[in-house]
DNA sequence: ACCTGAACACCGTTCAAGT
DNA sequence: ACCTGAACACCGTTCAAGT
């Protein structure tokens, strides 16, 4: 089988997938597909290129806008779809910030959210400050800094469990009413879907007032 | 005046200042202090631990909360605030999401702030999911991925700029406007303040909403 | 003309040798 | 005991040599 810039992609994602965009380099990509580094730069340009090329695979994962429903349906449901194409590859929002312009087809993708907002009625100016609201969330990012009760998990002595509730008393109280609302609940810690649909509806709710106020 | 973890400190973030990130490598940082790349290990375990450090001297500049207000403006102040630091140094961000967890003093910044919520007449429910929807907001992250009048400055020719309203045309339509509104204006590209604190009070504005109806 | 090995200019960090 | 140069194991990419 000849090396392709798809199978050269498609290497480089599962490779992204599985260590980490860290762990990606030009000369395990070329290991992985049995071949010599420079053999890749037949196909790619050279790294940033590359890494251009494996944002748009994930891009193109994102469902269409769906006809038929309001504009706050068919752009909830859009950016959740964008929220699984990057929980499939989550080193995409790292490389997309990396990335010193974005490429065509997230232009495409913004330029159709646009297009939805347009079409709900909101006018040129509110759409241009809801496109910032939205931020990288219009791509799914749910882009927390920690998660809290992962440091908090069963490897963590009473002692070191007192000293953070010294230091940290109102995290504590969180991270111990979190897990008290889910002792009947296979696993610990919150669910990622609902805060990130949580944050999704009180945007799109907020701004929804501001266009019906105008 | 021999090399302390203060200098070392102030070395790195000048650089990363000047040059980002990118830039910053162990080895340039110990030329610019006159210094043997080895002689830096003896105040920092490891480039890890080096930029920890340097993310705490950010959030070090971040003002403490104001009192004698009400949790929305002091809430507001307090995350202007930390925008303002982050501004200062613009590798913070990236640096803090690149990083495995928090440090201690993201977290006790992020216990302030829930101890804010919770003083504001917030239930720790709400303010669990307050914090997840404000997200990297909390620190005044700006979370945008581009900026959509930089790439539609004055070097680019008619041809390309009619190519690019037929492929993007909300991108287009919505660049024409806040262009023209900003005839008057010096300078061109939209007020990035605005659009930030446009975001931050849509957010403020609808969690009160939902604290007021519990 | 095409392919590719060696080489270049970097990187963080280890480690042993020198003081 | 402390400091540090050389060395190791990487990296992306250039370039000339080999076919």
């Amino acid at each position: 089988m000849p090396l392709s810039k798809e199978r050269v992609l498609g290497a480089a994602v599962a490779l992204a997938d599985a260590q980490g965009v860290e762990g990606l380099s030009m000369r395990k990509l070329a290991q992985e597909l049995g071949v010599v580094p420079m053999a890749l730069y037949k196909h790619v340009a050279n790294k940033d290129e590359l890494l251009d090329a494996m944002v748009d695979v994930v891009v193109g994962e994102i469902d269409p806008p769906a006809g038929g429903t309001d504009w706050k349906t068919a752009m909830r449901r859009r950016v959740l779809s964008a929220r699984g194409a990057l929980l499939r590859h989550p080193w995409t929002s790292r490389v997309m910030e990396s990335r010193a312009s974005p490429t065509p087809a997230v232009l495409a993708y913004m330029d159709s959210m646009i297009g939805m907002f347009r079409a709900g009625g909101f006018s040129i100016d509110l759409t241009h400050h809801a496109m910032h609201a939205m931020g990288s969330r219009l791509l799914g990012f749910s882009q927390e800094l920690f998660d809290e009760t992962a440091d908090v998990g069963p490897g963590m002595d009473a002692e070191t469990l007192r000293e953070l509730a010294g230091a940290f008393p109102h995290i504590t109280e969180l991270v111990v009413a979190i897990t008290h609302d889910q002792a009947s609940v296979v696993g610990v810690g919150c669910d990622d879907q609902f805060e990130f649909e949580f944050a999704l509806d009180l945007m799109l709710d907020g701004l929804e007032r501001l266009r019906d106020r105008a």
